[in-house]
DNA sequence: TATGAATGAGAATTCATTCAT
DNA sequence: TATGAATGAATTCTCATTCAT
């Protein structure tokens, strides 16, 4: 056979490298920076703890590399955008991302929320990292308040200064995925309807 | 010199357990069970790490310990039995109760709060204190049906399942309490009336 | 690099057991289970402490796996199947037991016997370490009464309860080994002739 | 109440040390000097950890003036007056000391033995410990080469070097009350009559 | 003289990281 | 690239010793 191109090797230690990525973020989201080990997402990748170090040079930067990756294939992301597509009033953009954010306790979007509100509470986290988590923060901040003026304007939306509203609305939706996710999978629907009562007039 | 006496004994036992577990109560919120060390509490204690194994056997009575004590002098406790005596309507309770829980972000009760629920979302928990935190959950929504029931009765609040209504009220707070209390202690006042919103009706 | 193959890492692993096992073997009877530092086990095999606990869970294990392995390997054991095949009198059986439990003074088999007895003299031992020591013990006396049987048909050995006999015998090997044995390396032979004395006739 | 007199706090003083000696005999007769904590000393005796620091400097001089005092009241010296003056046959003597030794299991004088072999075994022991225990050895031995001699003027004692039967008599009690003297316990007197067989003509 | 509160050195164990193969 | 052997820093807990009262 001949030996691989340095494409095809290129592909394959990508592909290691996000075999690895996938497996920390899981990791990290269950236990936390500090408590996570390497040992731990070696065994979910299915490799050994040294492999980790030949593609990361430390935990600190699988971290940091896993959260980068994560972002940039996000999900959460793309729902944003179709989300924006959508030809529905802004109350049921809300609710339908109110409900992706909660079901999707399994995937890999709301793994990277709760890496990111660990974070937020960790002290010592290096610069890099917290400045990351804070343009995460602000991607979703900037992306409602539009949705919620116009929900002002369609009188859908109560009147108040609609960058506040979006605080209530997401720091509410992070510390319960953050706190109690499973508590909201039952009858999610008419819980959701609850929830965004004090955001809508009647 | 006549050793000290019995009193005076049991007086600095007593007064240097209760600094000992009013520095864990912190420690431990702050950190999580594991990630806090024994050298952090008796640093915050302003003593040496070997004086807390005087008075505790291990880290986990160190927790238990102080969980059980800050329960029992709990000013949240107090705090419900002053709420429930009060001449005002369901709604204003609520409203006082919030503000109560996500204004003393430094006081030990939510303090309590974070400790218990870093412990629900930690495996490996011993039974005693899994039930311990279970009762303290039980506590609160046993107080607050009743007043939910009497503020739907009142016509204030919104006819559905109260347990329903007192676990989005709850499961709320203490998740936005565990995530992110700072950003609630700007206009407060204005910020609960909008949550609360959702329970009440117009 | 090609990574080492499945049969050498299971040799160098081996290896490194037996390595670990025969330095705690000798370090465990000199000091005893609990003034044994696992520092000092692994400087004698001359590795780091850490390495050790690649090996074996805890000090309990080195512990048991040492007794195990040391058991399995044991030349007493070997030398106990010898000796019942040889050509020679009862008497001088004993005779021939007696100059190997004490002149082996520095090999692996007293050293088991030291451990053993350490053991059976100290509190708070695990169930399954008794029952090995319980079951080494019964042993050898299984092994001893037929032969002290046979003597007495000779009309070797005096003419008491075989077990009595055995249990003379073996207690003051026993508690000669753990004690001194250093005081009978010098004219052997003589010293164990007048030892048994109190078992034959003449 | 006139204040006591120097003599009479002279005598308290001396009794309370007497108090945490003969406790300490105890405890390191079970525990070795390594594994003896200082709290249990106080505990047997009675008292606060905190005094025995009154009476002794360190743990070292505790096992020190613990051992000197308790040779110079030893029963085991004043049996062997006692013996000495007894109108018995040598080897009737020999019988009387070996079941004074097994029995006494719970005397003091075992206690010193089995403190003194415990030193034997270790590791820096400080000279004058070791010192000590060679004289304590040499006291025996000294006083046995006579009856010895006596019982082979007498024909009673096998024919040998002194020094030698003496040497094989005392070590294997000192064997067997530091292994096992539970086991003697039992049928002692014929116990010991067979095992002075090895010593006595027929 | 007497107490037990207080300190800190030392030992078991875990785990990130490095390295030989 | 891949493995897991090897190291050592960090953390919990114990206990001799000192000290204030």
């Amino acid at each position: 056979m001949a030996p691989l191109n340095e494409d095809q090797l290129e592909n394959i230690r990508n592909e290691r490298k996000i075999q690895i990525m996938r497996a920390a973020i899981k990791v990290f989201a269950t236990h936390g920076f500090k408590l996570t080990k390497i040992s731990l997402i070696a065994k979910e990748a299915g490799i050994s703890h040294g492999l980790v170090y030949h593609y990361f040079k430390s935990k600190e930067e699988v971290l940091y590399d896993s959260l980068e990756w994560a972002m940039e294939l996000n999900e959460t992301r793309k729902f944003l955008t179709e989300l924006s597509e959508m030809a529905i009033s802004p109350v049921e953009k809300l609710h339908k991302f109110t409900k992706f954010a909660l079901s999707s306790s399994l995937s890999t979007s709301s793994d990277i929320f709760r890496i990111i509100q660990h974070l937020e509470h960790t002290e010592g986290v290096p610069d890099h990292l917290l400045e990351f988590t804070k343009n995460v923060g602000m991607m979703y901040v900037e992306f409602f308040i539009p949705i919620f003026i116009e929900g002002q304007k369609a009188g859908e939306i109560i009147q108040e200064d609609p960058e506040v509203l979006v605080g209530i609305f997401l720091t509410i939706i992070s510390g319960v995925m953050a706190d109690d996710p499973g508590w909201w999978q039952e009858n999610m629907d008419h819980k959701i309807a609850i929830y965004l009562r004090m955001l809508t007039t009647r």
